[in-house]
DNA sequence: AATCTGAACGCAAACGCTTGCGCAACCAGG
DNA sequence: CCTGGTTGCGCAAGCGTTTGCGTTCAGATT
């Protein structure tokens, strides 16, 4: 019913083999034999079965790509890019989403991915024992966020620069009590949080201001998280005058609360957030870009030539540029006492 | 190297033949031996190779997922959704995202997914040639954007019931000239601009009120293109009191355009958008919202159950209940005025 | 005690492709 | 005319599973 190799060669009178080196592009087919048969498997509507030509070639062309949450602005973005480099390479996408732990434990036990994939892009940073399970899988492996593996190819940002000129910019305002909103880095080895953190450090100790630890609150890298945060930094005896917050989802949180405790921003409070979301331009955002697709597309390559060239060695890890965009929602501080 | 069948028979002291039944639950075996097997089988750490497995069986317990957009947070959503229905039920999941006219046009006449996948969920909807390359892989299909096509499970929502319900509010309001901020339906049979417009014409219609043609304007389902489609409509002569963007991005945009404009929302225009975006909430959005990841999860069920009974014939389209929400981004008119 | 019946397991043939090797046929050089 | 080297193609052995059928053997049935 399916129309298999056999079918092609005999339609055009040859053996499989020599369908199999013509359609592959291989040496040691004539160049008429080959445009005949090429015109046979056209007409016929041949595609090679994927499972019988891994099997037998050992290659799958196939990438497993896992990601936490596909649904996830950052995520899908990345995804996104780098699907399209995949599979414009030949190459077909296997997603694995990991959302819960449940999904991520059995992924990583069962590892459905062996044999399935000769190459793994992971936007989630495994544990030791997950990268070890992902080594063990003798592929090349690449991760897009941060926090390097040995084995991996890397692609990512300076988070710690980038907190930097968030922050810096809040002080050069004029600000002293910056709060920040930080994600957990409960997803252990989850660096980014960590780094942005000490970025944030960094800068209050080069202003020569005491890092107050009730400044800090948990947004979980979500939008009610930043709420919940900013809610929680609002409630203090002394609430900062203005706020950073390690994601743009959770500074948009920050913004709702705000709203709801009819405070302006950023006359009342300002608001700086990170990584340019989609709809921070809409909402009027300041915060820290860093290309986003771009690193995708870039770890999709480097994946690709590994694959090309197995012997290269894991490369350097590559740092995407940054870049800070002032809008709207940061000011000098209590400009708008006076009301 | 990488451990087989036979290694874990010939640990087991038995056939090959008797670890595939035992690993796969299949009758024949001893439950003695079974956990035998199983054992050596985790010891060893073996898995299938699934090219082997489905070139043996035919069955590849893979699902293919068309998107045109994984990036655009109604897609990631429904796929997240999906996903995790499909890998939950041992499936896995192979991505095709087909953003730009040649991945999609590469996808459809390659078919690179044949002899692929078990089944396919496609969130594009297919043009009748598409349909029929899509039909011709012989399995199961489903889509979740509206656009009924015979032998696709489809599940969607009432477009045309959720956009009169919008636009009704605003004439409730006392709105008279309403805008409408559409997406093109260029790419070809995707019905839902048509619907969300009938409903919106329908309403007018309603109400005695004379479409205007100049207040519809194309935003083509961005939030760039909702910006340049309501600067557009505040460039008219008589500017609309109120506007129903068809999508919530694109009402994002309207409003960051009205912002540009110096103009107050909902004082000066009101704007309802559709779909509950994540992010609308925090903006304030009144809209329309639709189970956007309960619908992928149906989707992927109706796909699951369709495999298990293949005789059960092309199930009835499923509709999802949609809601009309209000918050902060409507009012009557002209209520700014006396300012 | 002879026969029948399942249950438990092994044999071997697929599944559809890739690839090393062998074998003609052809060409040019001596 | 014989060698040695290409070129173009077929043969057949895998690749790691699944599965129909055959065999064995213990226990139940007459």
């Amino acid at each position: 019913m399916t129309v298999s190799i056999t079918d092609v060669a005999e339609a055009t009178g040859v053996s499989a083999s020599t369908v199999s080196r013509a359609l592959r592009g291989r040496s040691g087919v004539s160049e008429e034999m080959r445009a005949r048969i090429v015109a046979a498997a056209a007409e016929l509507g041949y595609t090679a079965s994927r499972s019988a030509s891994s099997l037998a070639s050992g290659r799958t062309y196939t990438i497993g790509v896992v990601v936490p949450y596909v649904g996830r602005w950052f995520f899908g973005t990345v995804l996104d890019a780098a699907e399209k480099v995949f599979s414009a390479a030949g190459y077909d996408v296997l997603l694995y989403n990991l959302g819960s732990p449940e999904a991520r434990k059995r992924f990583f036990t069962k590892l459905p991915i062996r044999k399935r994939v000769d190459a793994v892009l992971s936007l989630l940073i495994p544990d030791p024992d997950e990268a070890a399970a992902l080594c063990s899988l003798g592929v090349p492996l690449a991760t897009t966020v941060g926090g390097a593996r040995p084995g991996f190819t890397v692609v990512g940002i300076d988070d710690r620069g980038g907190a930097e000129s968030a922050v810096r910019h809040l002080v050069n305002l004029g600000h002293r009590r910056i709060g920040m909103i930080s994600g957990a880095s409960e997803p252990l080895h989850w660096t980014t949080p960590l780094d942005r953190r000490q970025g944030y450090l960094d800068v209050l100790a080069d202003a020569g201001i005491e890092p107050d630890p009730a400044l800090e609150a948990d947004g979980g890298y979500t939008v009610e998280g930043g709420e919940r945060a900013m809610t929680e930094l609002l409630a203090l005896r002394h609430p900062p005058t203005a706020v950073f917050a390690q994601s743009d989802e959770m500074a948009m949180g920050a913004l709702r609360a705000l709203r709801r405790h009819r405070l302006r921003v950023p006359e009342d409070v300002s608001v700086v957030g990170f990584d340019d979301h989609e709809l921070s331009e809409v909402v009027g955002l300041t915060t820290v870009a860093q290309p986003v697709a771009a690193q995708g597309r870039e770890a999709a390559r480097l994946l690709l030539t590994r694959l090309d060239e197995p012997d290269a060695g894991s490369p350097q890890p590559v740092e995407m540029p940054i870049r800070f965009i002032l809008r709207e929602t940061t000011a000098p501080p209590h400009t708008g006492r006076q009301r």
